[in-house]
DNA sequence: TTAAAAATCGAACGTTCGTTCGTTATTGAC
DNA sequence: GTCAATAACGAACGAACGTTCGATTTTTAA
């Protein structure tokens, strides 16, 4: 059985991650929709192009990027873009489709294979660091989610609740959980804030690995805390 | 000085808050760029066109939204629809100025009335408060904040900023605060959590007044424990 | 009741969007 | 170097966008 990743360098080797492997790991996921035959010229190509789309998707919104603006960020024609996707809609489906696929065949296989009492640290460890890696996708997929049609936006729901279900267990695996619902979504609420608040974090100075480090420190705390009036707000 | 309050209901009591009121304040704010006459057909119509582009902008963005949708949706032509603004961008640039207007000219100066050991209950009291009474305002300013052209993108960031420092003054009257960096922002992440994750808490039934004791009763905790092995995850 | 004022309407305009397609350039095997 | 095969190009198209404006309806006050 492997041993748990406690840092961001450790996780990275744990799974092997590198952008070169992801890229490869997309192609091969969008293979369906190319027609392109040139395998690594596409990848690099691609690599390009989703890029290009989350530093424009990113700022103002995908659906206020113009494929034209990709044009220009991405230095191919009009024309030239529809050889690596099907459609507007269908490159941000791809997108979508990608971190999905990064969460059920990376990151919920990996905390399967670890003793329940360990569960709860890796869900949240591995959350972070994957979106640490991988922070404009993760941000693009919960910022352009609700503009998605139904079925796509059924899977990512249907996914989240997983995720809710596993970390509900793993909370319990250490005692009693009080107000277990608010708990939860708090809890998911807080991995969410690693990428959403990126650039705050960047800005000032704070890092993957002491983001993690403080939080996990708390959670059971803030989770299982049985607050006494002395040491709460509610006392003043 | 005011007593603070301490559940929604007083909240709105103290304020004097309800929706014919900030629907005529709303109207004042916007009488420099409106061309009718009437104030108060101006104002309940300002009502139901604004509400429509809640339901449309906070479903799909405000990008994505149509004038002919709206224009359906408010039941209104596509050419009325301009006696109430003066374009689509004026439309959303006038629901984030009225936000930033509520925050500066309601919820600080409350604050500010206080004395300082009570102000950091009351800077999260109050500021989850006041998004649970106006939720799709906070929501629309959250998801549309960085669509905005970048002067009305600096004052929002600007009045965040304000935010931080009025949270790490209060937070530091409870006490040495540790990574003060990372308790502020995780801080105002959680208050942003209650009206960006609304449908899921009114989906498990739980109120803003169980979320804000909840919340307020583990920040001090949160924000200043002195996590020790044996009480977090690090230990397993 | 009536006429001026205010408000509403929706067809039409110019622009920009996503997308197509015939043409041109590039690539790779011999 | 030649010639298919592949990829890239960008002008052009129809649709949809935000916006305008003259005609029409509703409101207001005498």
């Amino acid at each position: 059985m492997s041993q748990m990743a406690r840092s961001l360098a450790e996780f990275q080797q744990l799974i092997g991650w590198n952008p070169q492997r992801m890229w490869h790991d997309f192609h091969r996921q969008c293979l369906p929709q190319l027609s392109q035959k040139n395998p690594s010229r596409t990848e690099s190509r691609l690599a390009t192009i989703v890029e290009a789309t989350f530093t424009l998707a990113n700022r103002q919104g995908f659906h206020a990027m113009s494929l034209r603006q990709l044009s220009d960020a991405s230095g191919m024609s009009l024309g030239g873009l529809y050889g690596y996707f099907a459609s507007k809609d269908q490159l941000a489906a791809s997108i979508h489709q990608f971190i999905r696929y990064q969460f059920e065949q990376v990151l919920l296989p990996l905390i399967d294979a670890l003793p329940e009492p360990q569960r709860l640290d890796a869900i949240c460890r591995y959350h972070l660091y994957l979106s640490e890696l991988m922070q404009p996708w993760f941000f693009f997929a919960y910022m352009e989610a609700r503009h998605q049609q139904s079925d796509l936006r059924k899977q990512a729901i249907a996914l989240s609740e997983r995720v809710d279900v596993e970390l509900l267990l793993a909370l319990n695996a250490h005692g009693e959980v009080q107000e277990p619902i608010i708990a939860v979504g708090l809890l998911k609420h807080l991995l969410q804030g690693w990428y959403l608040r990126r650039a705050h974090f960047q800005k000032t100075g704070v890092d993957v690995d002491a983001y993690t480090d403080y939080l996990l420190a708390r959670i059971t705390l803030f989770c299982h805390g049985e607050t006494t009036n002395d040491r709460t707000l509610a006392a003043l």
